[in-house]
DNA sequence: TTCCTTCGTCGAAGCGCTTCGACAGGCGTC
DNA sequence: GACGCCTGTCGAAGCGCTTCGACGAAGGAA
């Protein structure tokens, strides 16, 4: 193993010099950088994680921790964990796996080992039991999503209230007077997940406002048709529905489709999903996108504001981003 | 924060006492042992991990390099990410997440740097450019699936190829003549995928072995209903199709029943994926089950076995586990 | 009894890096 | 010209842990 001393020698400067030349926390020469930078290569350097982390007090390592849970739309998570790698490599960081099952104990572990420098917890609860370990630890975290109350940490997420008033209000302006939301399966909003929660009260909420008549329809995964049948059935007069769960958007068209009602000609249909669900439809879907990729990256960056020693808002809310597709349009007066 | 030295005081020991009686690599009487366990306890001692890894170099970290391309299914990998991880835990070890686009740089940087001990490539290819690097390397690794040679590698997969077998000699089994394998994207083939290449030779193999009538279909995601209808017009006996394609299961049978086929009284399907797909179909398939959590649990153990100095085999092929459903039956005179 | 082991413990030496304080030399200022 | 002040570099002191060699005590073999 090629270390710092032997860069040293080979450059002809000490030890101390290599590591300065590498941080930048004190100038150096431009002909001494150079230098130094020549036996790294020649030498093909590495710097040890392990002595780094000792001697620094930084390990360069985030810990993301992911849910396992039933419910979740784990293209989302992938995606989601995806762009957390490759941001935190663009801050030269790598990124552990924990998973929900450990709990609180594996977010001690790391953080009382010194095993990483900071934390991005996903599927965050409205009273997350998480939350007061977060609040007392002393290393940085970064929620996805929001609890109750924000106090004193740091959270991110698509504004899932304003998506779902977005998908109302885009209805409204079309002329739809009756909808329906077709939700998350039952055992999310048990849960108290915010982001369910947040949805449909944007969507009860922007009705209201608008006048429109709506409902709420919490819905598993393989439930489609049946979902279908009972919203003809108790609500005959719907024109528009918002469907907030990804595996039962295609499935829940079909259904419709099945039912005789063509989308959007009778019926017009909105979802707050990933672009590319939204796309891969055969109708497809107008939509909210479900960022996941950026939340991710965001979180990154507020970790590393935050390891930084900078200041950054308690909660910070992507306003939605609608795409107009082939499911919706204007309401056809019966 | 609690340092060895801190429990050794409490304790009344020296710190080595403390580090031997934690890891038991010298015999420590069962009254110290205990007095230390106490004192950990009582001061909620942790080792930091950097200066573990320096001082003892091993990390305890291993590393996950997960794939991001098409036309690989998510919650195949996501599943077996988990059981990584959790498999991983029960031998006191993290994984670190790296993603494909690293490439073989992200390798050799967490090799180089002993951020790691340990690697677990997934979505090897049959000529996968990072082989000559794993071999080189001298950090141990697993490979999920096998190249053209995996001489010096230690690979662990299903054996995909026996699948592809079991599923036609399922077939053949219920007096099936004519049979067609409807495969994964052809981005797929293309990239020389060994695990879809496999199920092709073991299906064709035993196919031809039983003087079976077969074709090969590699498909896209969404074209289900026009491979139903090209197998339907180019091979009008056809009446068993091997399913190899997880997003297309569905939506493929539900083409054919679109088309006036039964499954299973005019059609047998059967299919190589997770269980938990093949039960979620509206007609519950025939399968040959995809076992990610058990695959990423013995790639782990055989990772722990490898850092023990034990010796492993080269390849381990998993049996192929059929269950028999409600998408299969006897063939029916037409 | 003597000698050789084994058991249980300690002290010290590192593991490879960062960082602090020091200092030499060059510059601008009054 | 004396002074202070940057700039650029070095040496040394750790960071918290593991491990090696040493050593006294206890036990067994001869």
């Amino acid at each position: 193993m090629v270390k710092i001393t032997d860069v040293a020698r080979r450059a002809g400067v000490s030890p101390s010099t290599v590591s300065y030349a590498l941080s930048g926390k004190r100038p150096i020469s431009e002909e001494t950088r150079q230098r130094v930078e020549d036996a790294i290569r020649e030498l093909g350097y590495r710097p040890h994680a392990g002595a780094r982390a000792l001697a620094g007090r930084r390990s360069n390592v985030l810990a993301l921790v992911v849910p396992l849970r039933s419910g979740i739309h784990v293209p989302t998570v992938m995606q989601f964990a995806v762009s957390v790698v490759t941001t935190a490599r663009r801050y030269d960081h790598d990124v552990l796996l924990l998973t929900q099952d450990e709990g609180e104990h594996g977010l001690t572990r790391v953080a009382d080992t010194a095993l990483v420098d900071a934390l991005i917890v996903m599927d965050v609860q409205l009273d997350d039991p998480r939350l007061p370990l977060l609040r007392t630890l002393d290393l940085p975290s970064v929620l996805i999503g929001f609890p109750v109350s924000s106090e004193g940490l740091t959270c991110v997420d698509l504004d899932f209230r304003a998506a779902g008033e977005a998908c109302v209000e885009h209805l409204a302006r079309l002329g739809h007077r009756v909808v329906a939301l077709v939700g998350s399966p039952p055992e999310v909003y048990v849960r108290q997940t915010a982001f369910a929660q947040s949805v449909v009260q944007g969507f009860t909420a922007a009705a209201d406002r608008c006048g429109m008549s709506s409902t709420v329809h919490p819905c598993e995964p393989d439930a489609a048709r049946e979902v279908a049948e009972q919203l003809l059935r108790e609500q005959p007069a719907l024109t528009g529905v918002v469907v907030h769960n990804e595996p039962l958007l295609q499935p829940l068209v079909d259904a419709f489709e099945q039912l005789g009602l063509r989308v959007p000609a009778d019926l017009s249909v909105t979802a707050i999903c990933p672009d590319e669900l939204a796309e891969s439809v055969r109708v497809p879907i107008t939509s909210v996108a479900l960022p996941s990729a950026e939340v991710g990256a965001r979180a990154v960056e507020l970790l590393m504001k935050k390891l930084d020693g900078t200041a950054v808002p308690e909660s910070t809310l992507l306003p939605p981003r609608m795409t107009e597709r082939a499911s919706t349009g204007r309401r056809t007066v019966a």
